[in-house]
DNA sequence: GTCTATATGTAGATAGAC
DNA sequence: GTCTATCTACATATAGAC
């Protein structure tokens, strides 16, 4: 594969990432793509077969994105508790975007559970991958249900992002991520 | 208006409800309509001047149907706090549709966010309808901050369906509208 | 590798006969 | 009120020149 090449797979998958998230999958055309990147719509086909492969390829973008905002959240402390405290924290500092659209995530697998199946599934590995971080760090809390307490930090997550959107409503955004961290700061191992 | 052409009405209206929910709005065409009803796609501009307008139609009759259910929840009992698990109750009896496709509220509103601002508005009375109904309930259980409480409840509801339907897990779902229900009846005055 | 031209299907919406 | 035929726009995808 060349650079040249390459480049402009990039550019393409990077266009789509922000479209997918601001307009959603199906209406996101190959158009509104080429518009942003210079690229002609003619051309995608050379870098990828079909939509759902570029959706495809911008799952694993923001399945590698996510991995190193979790070893920055890693790094930052060893404490697991304050692991998940910064995490919480990403989502409260993308305020304006999350008010205005929703999760990238969470928005994502709403949107594709009511198309194929092969897209639903390809669009929970980014979910899988918080899940999976979030549980070992309940796991080092020490926890005995970590995984439940994964699936509910993800949920809580999800509906105060859902809530915040529909409401156009950043104070309830604040104050509900804020009420999260209290609750794992008042966990206790019973 | 004539009997046969309120009836046909109904009958657009109630295909697009079950395909918007199904398929979403921006994924259901007239000929999906039309095959489901035998109406053809022309007929449907004497009924409604455009798609939005059918969305107007379809949110409308949701309201109404959601007003009938907060009413019979409010006939279970005089009891706020059970009148709250009665609603939970709801979306834990639809278990299927929530897990294959989401919940009918929340997935509209998540979708239409990244539409025009017009169709978000209108999605988003039905659940205007459920926070004051909800936060009702709270203020009659005698919490001061009864409003937080009624979008905390529907948060969560919606994060429960967010994932439930993004992993098809079942038993997550009916665990955590569980723990909603357990949370309900913890909330003490303080 | 890059680009233009185009094929093929379907979308929402309209016109007008009946 | 009901239906058919059709308009215009745009979708994904393909063919083939350069």
């Amino acid at each position: 594969m060349g650079t040249k090449g390459e480049n402009n797979r990039t550019r393409i998958i990077e266009a789509a990432d922000q479209l997918f998230y601001k307009r959603g999958y199906n209406q996101t055309s190959f158009s509104d793509i080429a518009d942003i990147t210079g690229i002609p719509r003619g051309n995608f086909y050379y870098y990828f077969k079909t939509k759902d492969d570029i959706l495809a390829a911008v799952v694993e973008t923001r399945v590698k994105q996510y991995q190193e905002a979790l070893m920055s959240c890693d790094n930052v402390t060893d404490n697991p508790r304050e692991r998940l405290l910064a995490f919480i924290d990403i989502m409260d500092g993308s305020e304006d975007s999350v008010v205005d659209t929703g999760c990238p995530i969470g928005s994502l697998c709403s949107e594709l559970a009511k198309d194929t199946d092969a897209l639903q599934s390809k669009s929970r590995e980014v979910f899988e991958l918080l899940r999976d971080w979030m549980s070992k760090q309940f796991e080092d809390i020490g926890l005995v249900d970590a995984n439940d307490k994964a699936m509910d930090l993800l949920s809580r997550m999800q509906g105060t992002a859902v809530m915040a959107c529909a409401f156009k409503d950043s104070a309830y955004l604040h104050r509900s991520l804020g009420d999260l961290k209290s609750w794992i700061n008042s966990l206790s191992l019973s």
